[in-house]
DNA sequence: GCCGTTATGTGACAAACATCACAGAAAATC
DNA sequence: GATTTTCTGTGATGTTTGTCACATAACGGC
């Protein structure tokens, strides 16, 4: 499991152990919200097992997903840094188990090991530059494309961990707030990929069965 | 002229001249362009005066302004940071000046200066907060909305500066780029607005009129 | 002032997408 | 296993927006 802590895996041993006196465990059940948009950062977090999702609901029910974390995965590292309110609401998509480090505990390992911040620091400029391309996708792609870029997204991700088919356990309405799109329309969207021999559906997941023709979606079309 | 360098004005003299030595000036005409996306960074820029836009292209011609920047502004720390390619092309849109400082230069004035690397960092973290806003922004609202917002926006920019009646100096084409549409749903969004007293429009312009209806055009609809 | 260039307004039409409505399927609960 | 809940597929319809086409207006250079 201290494997696939990214963030703190390739500190000096010394550091690992402080580390581990002040972090906490906490275990979620699917759909348990850990924080909510607005509040004031309290820690970063780190996934041990399961997949969380950080999202924005507006007034009217519409949820939009900034992002997914999985095993390994930090999150929000954001408001910690600049000690302002939380960017969206934090749920657990799965049962999950969360490690946090209350923020200052954090800055206090920062100012020990400035290697840390350092990495910190660094993926929130990759953060800049991710969404800058969703920018980008949203304004030019269509939902298919969008889709696509969805999937290919996640066989990135699982990749490194798994090597069997790659499957995207998500709702369709989950998808939909991912991509910017309404349920419908993503549905309609995979069973046309489901007819091309792109994916496979079952409920609540998307099997990927041809990674090469989403490539062409995103490049041609 | 100092007085508006944001970047740099609240640091300590000595700091100051030696930004002083190590800063180049370069002035542009409009259309000119400083740097290309992709490119590799090579320094951070200052706007001393005019204004000067961070844009994408796509392949068939279509434009995404990233982010419009005046005197005062600096631009592009993302890239000096992180020492990876340039997030867009910046183009000026007026004669401009623009200040700069060589990536080397400038990490050697924050070795010397945390003080100006935490500011910069921290632009950083804003500019996480306000994508994130511009990508909701993308998704939930139609295109009147996004246009009120870049409005409101701009009188949030200038109020600072000026104080008579607020003119946003862009093409419709621009505008489009900016908020995501096409040049004719821009034109007749604003037309619409120029009707219900909101806007005045000339060539190259935008005369902002009633602030209080854009602001309820944000809100209700 | 004249003329080429660039910016704007607007109608007609097409495409993409959202919305509404509802049926069926799969899972969860008891 | 029956019932309830959640998820999914799909038709019908309307809205928003993009696209194409062209007229007109404003500006810039000479």
């Amino acid at each position: 499991m201290m494997d696939t802590q990214r963030l703190f895996a390739h500190l000096p041993e010394e550091i690992q152990t402080k580390v581990r006196s002040v972090m906490h465990v906490q275990t979620l059940e699917p759909g348990e919200s850990i924080f909510h948009q607005g509040a004031p950062a309290t820690a970063i977090y780190v996934v041990a097992s399961g997949r969380v999702k950080v999202a924005r609901v507006t007034p009217d029910g519409y949820e939009s997903i900034l992002c997914v974390r999985r095993s390994g995965d930090y999150f929000c590292p954001v408001p910690v840094l600049d000690g302002k309110a939380q960017l969206g609401t934090a749920i657990a998509m799965t049962e999950a188990t969360l490690l946090w480090v209350e923020c200052e505990a954090f800055h206090a390992l920062c100012r020990e090991c400035p290697q840390l911040l350092a990495t910190v620091q660094g993926d929130c400029l990759a953060e800049v530059r991710y969404l800058l391309n969703r920018l980008e996708t949203f304004t030019f792609r269509n939902i298919k494309e969008r889709l696509a870029i969805a999937l290919l997204d996640e066989i990135r991700h699982q990749h490194a961990e798994a090597s069997g088919p790659i499957v995207l356990s998500m709702t369709q309405q989950e998808l939909a707030g991912l991509v910017g799109a309404s349920r419908e329309s993503v549905s309609r969207n995979l069973t046309q990929m489901g007819q091309d021999g792109i994916v496979e559906l079952r409920r609540g997941k998307v099997r990927i069965l041809d990674a090469e023709k989403l490539r062409k979606i995103v490049a041609i079309e």
